[in-house]
DNA sequence: ACTAGGTTTGGCAGTAACTGCCAAGGTGGG
DNA sequence: CCCACCTTGGCAGTTACTGCCAAACCTAGT
């Protein structure tokens, strides 16, 4: 939801065909404030869990550090684990927005790889790097990453369908948004070669080809 | 770990390279034997979600259902979602198995297609049907599944890596691995058209071309 | 300014998931 | 038979999470 309606303007809640990503925070009523807030309470927190680490934080204080008492937090958050959920969303859109917003005659194979190259190498620097240790050392935070992550693939091929021509729903453009996805989580894996994940992930779309990220007579 | 070392003598705990699927279920210690009982449990747990649902099910009645204390049951599974684990490990495994088994003179691709075919469409007909209809009314229990199967792509890549000739963490047999993974995932979701999964799965191999799945000078 | 209606907030209490601890039982080897 | 060891089950305690309600806070209308 919150991925791939940014700039659609907001469907007055009509029944979606509901792929995975839609109903995903059913909480948020008004959506765009309470977005807002989610997200820099979001941040608050996975900086605590960068400077701390994980283990031995309870909700009680995750909620101080982000400037809520315990019930607002529940408000702000269905579970403990899901205060990454904005924060990872946050980065997702972005990539997602360069997609969809690069000039339109730019193949997209040249596209994916320009989108991806910075997020990505920056995520395995310093800065967002220890969040990817977080995700390591923590599994129930790597499973709501994998989550949300996963779940953004259905935002992609409606990126990458737009570029192609096709529908969102076609088993090309559902595969292209996965497989993306799938590239990229691969490239933030720890690498034996000391390769940069923006290599990584182009050495993936090289070796799966160019056929899945050209328009088709379909 | 469970998935990939079914046949292969147990490395005496080696430190692996660890790229996830290893330190999945730290509990066990003899494991063979409380893996038996595990999957026991955990298809007893299934056939009891898969006939109540899952909403409104205590520990309690999960442990009771499946002959154990409540004591017992958190030794078995780490979490009340973890349930499903061994289950889902199962069907995985019995996939990779027939990948590894094949005759060894057929090409991949054909492999992958006879492999997946039989489980994919058993799991959307009925008998396991329901399973998938689990997974998508319970958030959490969708949330391991994909980290199992997800973890599962090492499991492959090693089976494919096996049959290819190259390093099973080659970028190509790590990618091939997520691949297949991803495509099976994608078969399994609701589809607009008739399309059983395993046509949709073939598809997916269709749109990927036959670059990733076949040996490469590296 | 004051009030009425609705919405957001915080506290409190209750439930359910999970863990540490220990005593009881079961098994195998001397 | 007994002793070491492992497994089991119960109990108590902690932590995540929810329902409920009252206080605070807009906002609009008069």
């Amino acid at each position: 939801m919150s991925l791939s309606q940014t700039t659609q303007a907001d469907p007055p809640d009509a029944a979606e065909p509901s792929l995975g990503l839609a109903d995903a925070l059913p909480i948020f009523p008004p959506r765009h404030e309470r977005d807002r807030q989610a997200l820099e309470a979001s941040r608050a927190v996975v900086g605590l869990y960068l400077r701390e680490g994980t283990a031995d934080l309870s909700v009680k204080q995750l909620a101080e550090h982000a400037g809520l008492s315990e019930r607002t937090f529940y408000r702000t958050f269905p579970t403990k684990e899901d205060t990454i959920r904005p924060y990872v969303e946050a980065g997702l859109h972005y990539v997602v927005a360069q997609v969809r917003d690069a000039a339109p005659q730019l193949p997209l194979r040249e596209v994916l790889t320009r989108a991806f190259a910075a997020p990505l190498d920056a995520a395995m620097a310093h800065g967002d790097g220890v969040f990817l240790a977080v995700l390591r050392q923590n599994e129930p935070l790597r499973a709501v990453w994998l989550k949300v992550i996963t779940d953004a693939e259905v935002a992609f091929a409606e990126v990458i369908a737009g570029r192609l021509g096709g529908s969102p729903s076609s088993a090309q453009a559902r595969l292209a948004g996965a497989t993306v996805v799938t590239a990229a989580r691969l490239a933030l894996e720890p690498q034996t070669s000391g390769a940069r994940p923006s290599e990584v992930f182009e050495g993936c779309l090289d070796l799966l080809g160019p056929a899945l990220f050209e328009p088709r007579p379909s």
